[in-house]
DNA sequence: ATGTATTTGCAACTATATTGTAAAAAGATT
DNA sequence: AATCTTTTTACAATATAGTTGCAAATACAT
C-alpha cells in the first residue's frame, strides 16, 4: 500500500508562517507604506495576474508581506519547508510571481537572490535603494530620497529616464564597530 | 610510463590571451585611467603582495588589464582554459588576488561574480559605479561623479563616511530600442 | 644547487538551481 | 455537486557553480 503523500496546502490559514518576523523592527517609513492583506485578498491578487491561487503561492506572499527586508530563497524555504513546501516548487513560484509582477527579484551585491513584495499600489511600482553589508549580509532598505544620480553625457538613457535600481554595498554599523 | 601532464605556464608571454579584448571600445575616461603593465611589472606586482608570481596569476592579471569591463570567472576561463589553466586554480587565484587587494570582486546585480583590476595607483583604491543591463547582462563602467548619495538620518555610517560601492541596474540603450 | 613552503592540476565533492513527470488541484462548465 | 481541462505540485533526476583534498610540481630563499 502506497504511503500517503501529497499536498499539505489544502487549508489556507493559520498553520502557515510558524515564526512571524518582527514587524516592530521596521523603520517608521517602512511601516507607513506597509499594506497587510488578508488571505482572501492575497488569493484575489494572485488570480488577478492570471495565475491560479494555490497554497504555496499564498504562503509565499504572506511570508513576504511579514518580512521587513527582502528574503532569499533559502530563508523562505526555511520558514515554509517544515509545513511541507517543496524547494523546487518554491523556486518556480518565486519566478512565476516575479514574472507576474507581484515580486521583485534582486541580487543585493552578495550573490544571493532576494525577493520582495512589490507595492504596485499607486500604479507606478514603488522603488527604493538597498544597502547590503558585505560582512554579515544583512540587507537594509533606504529611503528613496537618499540617492541622487546625475546623468552625465554618454550615460545610459535608462539613467536619464529614471528607470533603474540602485544597490549599495558596504559595512553596516554593527560590523563596523 | 606516466603520460606527460603538468604546468603549461613555464613561459611568461606571448601565448597568453589568445583574443585581446577591443580596447578601442573604451570611453575616453576609461582609456585615460588605464595603465598597461608589462609581464615583469605584473610579476613584481604579485610578489609585492606576498604571493608568489606564477603563470596563472600573471595570465589572469594580463587578461583583466586588457578587459574593458569586469569579467566573470566563466569569461576568464573561456579565455585561458585553452592554454591549460585549470578551473579550480582560477577560482583560487581570483580569490587570492582579491584578498591581496589586486582585484575587486563584485556582483553587478545579475548574480554573476565579476572581477576587475583594482587601480591602487594613488594610494586610495579607485572606485566607480557600474551599470548592468537587466536584459543582456552587459556591464558598463560609469564615471565616479555620476552618483550622489546623501546621508539621511539613520543611514548607515558607511554611507556618511563614503565607504561603499554603488551598483545600478536597468535596461541598456541597446536593449531599450 | 638544494630545501621548504606555496601553488598547481586533477578528482571528488558540496551547494545551488533547473528540468522532467505522473499525480493532484484549481477553476470553468455543466 | 459532478465532470472536464489546464495548471500546478511533489518528488526525483539532472545541471551548474563553486569548494576541498592531496600528490606532484613550482617558486624562491638560502
Amino acid at each position: 500500500m502506497a504511503s500517503v503523500v501529497g499536498c499539505k496546502w489544502w487549508t489556507y490559514g493559520t498553520f502557515f508562517l510558524p515564526e512571524a518576523t518582527e514587524i516592530s523592527k521596521m523603520g517608521d517609513a517602512m511601516k507607513k507604506e506597509r499594506i497587510v492583506r488578508s488571505i482572501a485578498e492575497l488569493r484575489a491578487l494572485v488570480r488577478s495576474t492570471g495565475l491560479r491561487s494555490t497554497g504555496p503561492r499564498v504562503a509565499v506572499l504572506q511570508q513576504l508581506q511579514q518580512a521587513i527586508t527582502p528574503m532569499s530563497h533559502a530563508e523562505i524555504a526555511a520558514a515554509l519547508e517544515p509545513a511541507g513546501l517543496d524547494r523546487a516548487t518554491l523556486y518556480r513560484n518565486l519566478i512565476d510571481l516575479t514574472d507576474a509582477g507581484l515580486l521583485s527579484r534582486t541580487d543585493h551585491g552578495d550573490h544571493v537572490w532576494r525577493f520582495e513584495l512589490r507595492d504596485n499600489a499607486h500604479g507606478q511600482p514603488e522603488r527604493h535603494p538597498h544597502f547590503t553589508c558585505i560582512d554579515c549580509g544583512e540587507v537594509e532598505c533606504l529611503p528613496d530620497a537618499s540617492i541622487e544620480v546625475s546623468s552625465p553625457h554618454r550615460a545610459p538613457r535608462a539613467i536619464r529616464d529614471n528607470h533603474f535600481e540602485v544597490q549599495i554595498t558596504g559595512l553596516c554599523d554593527r560590523c563596523t564597530a
